[in-house]
DNA sequence: CAACTTAGAGAGCAAGCGCTTCCTATCTTA
DNA sequence: TAAGATAGGAAGCGCTTGCTCTCTAAGTTG
């Protein structure tokens, strides 16, 4: 039932001509006008390879982990599953390869958002209205998607691990850099930051079953008492 | 690959003669001897589901939400698929009655430990300290297991609602009346208790994927300071 | 242009899934 | 004790899974 028989748009035609393919000039429509334009091997493949991570990301999101089957990627995409098979071994790999993309797209919207927060008139509350954001988006569902199955996968905790170290590395390093954990010290900035993420993570986490908003807006007050006066180390 | 050819032991055979049942005296072992002594069908369907229920958290435990197929679940409980679907209606009904055995078992364990904290020379840190331990164990592994399962599975999270709301409410209700909470103003008590809950959650989620061992007595402290100077509401 | 390589589609495979059906053995009841 | 109800086992159903195989169309190379 579900996407069964879904009109996939996608644009299954290559979006422009491109500058390098302009061989043709504007006439008559002919028979061989109608086909697609040339396409490089390696460009045809990148786009595919794009569209499936797109796809399995969203698929992710929308149906969780076990269920984003290589069925219900490929028809997201628009794509065969001989296609997916072509450019990626396992469908483990292909959950690595967008565990990769993720780890990614997450960086780059911490870094960011980072040099927007430096600019507020209260840089350390908007940091923190942030990461609650950050930890209710779609993405950090696939990060809690993967990190539970991991427990009980051990061939998938191998492959997400170095992902995940890199993203965990990164928000620290991009906090630092920007600044933002200046009025902490230095020995406390870890645990200050990697606590709230997991504290406005588990926040979201249980939304799902347990919503309480009225607890909400005291808990952005305890992150800010948190990081205005964190633990002694 | 996984568990396969496994020999389940899990005692086939009820585990005593029971004290009603003493119809035999000892002596030479006949044929009739040698079988089961007599139950009545309430006894077998009562002592079929607890060990059904029981198979199912040690599933979940080891292998996760979806790889707790009704086959896993039936051979770890040395039954057939056939015994376990006359219990119960579906697959589903079955997480859902687990569901429900594990928040009666969270709410023993908070209840007994909570008792026993009060006792304790610092009351609030062993509380910590316990609120650490709890959010590790298996039993919040299948905790989360299920959380996440119901963000995408409207049917699971209709389920599984009821028992996670008794599991929340029954922890304050606990920490409440042992006075536990004494020292934090009445209005910021539930967002301080169910932060550092979600806090300690996240440790033991992050814990597989990316390890900081060095960050985790950083964190009780933190935690302990929220508790001694818990936000204003 | 000819020979070769590669991208992708589509059909099909064994294995595993939740669940049903049917049968036997045990328990209950009149 | 005979008749009916129930617990549990075994086989098997339709369906989906990850993945393979084969074939065609398109790009690449000499």
């Amino acid at each position: 039932m579900l996407g069964r028989g879904e009109d996939v748009d996608h644009e299954g035609r290559p979006e422009r001509a491109g500058p390098a393919s302009g061989r043709r000039q504007w006439g008559p429509v002919t028979d061989t006008d109608r086909r697609p334009p040339r396409r490089s091997q390696q460009e045809r493949r990148e786009t595919t390879v794009a569209r499936l991570l797109d796809a399995t990301i969203e698929t992710i999101v929308e149906v969780g982990y076990y269920r984003t089957t290589v069925q219900a990627v490929c028809v997201r995409a628009g794509l065969s599953a001989g296609a997916m098979f072509r450019q990626f071994d396992s469908r483990l790999a292909l959950i690595a390869a967008s565990a990769d993309e993720v780890s990614r797209r997450l960086l780059d919207l911490f870094g960011s958002a980072v040099d927007r927060l430096t600019r507020e008139a209260d840089p350390l509350l908007a940091a923190l209205e942030f990461l609650r954001e950050a930890a209710s988006s779609p993405l950090t569902d696939v990060w809690r998607e993967l990190m539970i199955a991991a427990r009980t996968d051990a061939e998938l905790l191998d492959r997400i691990r170095e992902p995940i170290a890199r993203f965990y590395d990164g928000i620290y390093a991009s906090a630092e850099q920007a600044g933002l954990l200046d009025q902490i010290p230095p020995p406390a900035r870890e645990v200050t930051l990697y606590s709230m993420v997991h504290m406005f993570s588990g926040e979201a986490m249980t939304r799902v079953v347990y919503p309480r908003p009225d607890l909400e807006p005291q808990r952005l007050r305890l992150a800010h008492q948190v990081a205005l006066d964190p633990p002694e180390v």
